[in-house]
DNA sequence: GTATATACATAGCGCGGCTAGGCATAGGAT
DNA sequence: ATCCTATGCCTAGCCGCGCTATGTATATAC
């Protein structure tokens, strides 16, 4: 595994939250997400609308998300997607949720293990 | 979701990554893993069994890790694992691709989204 | 006219972890 | 004596997320 690709395993449950993270920000379609992540993260993630839109229908289909259709000058119509107040409080918790795990993940790699037996 | 309980979806693919860093330190029976991994972490991670013991057999099977039985002073004999020589770089891998990624998802999270259009 | 980028959609699969159960030994409590 | 708890190992089968693969549609560049 190459130090600049992603275990894809590792990605369980943290694109929702990028996800919410991102439009909190500003209201955002599907396409202009997936590129988004992509810069954001410096190539990192770089999804297909496949791992996507089945995770933005998920989070709208949950409330968490509202869509609303609008034109756009160039090419076809866009889907926005805008945060709702449950979805703030999801993004609160996946938040918390988020460095809880980081933090006891640290912990048990940087833990020293007792020579002695329990 | 409380801010001490853990998203289980955030935890795919890094037990294993856990596993491979506390076998690395000391040669550990599976029970103790579990005890370790709850302790460490602050009570973060209390996993079962069921989901330990799969893990092992298929690091294993994978060579990874290499299984011995021990007699203990009390209760029934503990299979102890050793990490291998693959496991070692199979653990400097998955140590890398974990900075990667939580580097990467930090960058969204803290990510300025721009008002430009594309 | 066809290749590329944009933009949305979904059926079905793969795979990791979890549930739920089982087996076995020892020590302490009742 | 019997039960409970802790220790210690094992596995079939389920669940759920993300991914593959594919389809549709519009606009621009060559």
């Amino acid at each position: 595994m190459a130090a600049d690709t992603v275990d894809k395993e590792l990605l369980k449950g943290t694109i929702p939250l990028m996800v919410l993270s991102l439009i909190d920000k500003r209201d955002l379609y599907g396409y202009q997400i997936i590129k988004y992540l992509r810069v954001l993260s410096g190539e990192t993630f770089v999804f297909k609308e496949g791992t996507l839109y089945p995770i933005l229908h998920s989070l709208e289909k949950r409330q968490f998300i509202v869509s609303y259709w609008q034109e756009s000058s160039v090419g076809r119509k866009r889907k926005y997607y805008r945060i709702s107040e449950q979805g703030l409080r999801e993004l609160t918790d996946r938040l918390m949720a988020w460095n809880t795990f980081t933090g006891a993940v640290a912990l048990v790699l940087e833990g020293e293990v007792p020579v002695n037996e329990a």
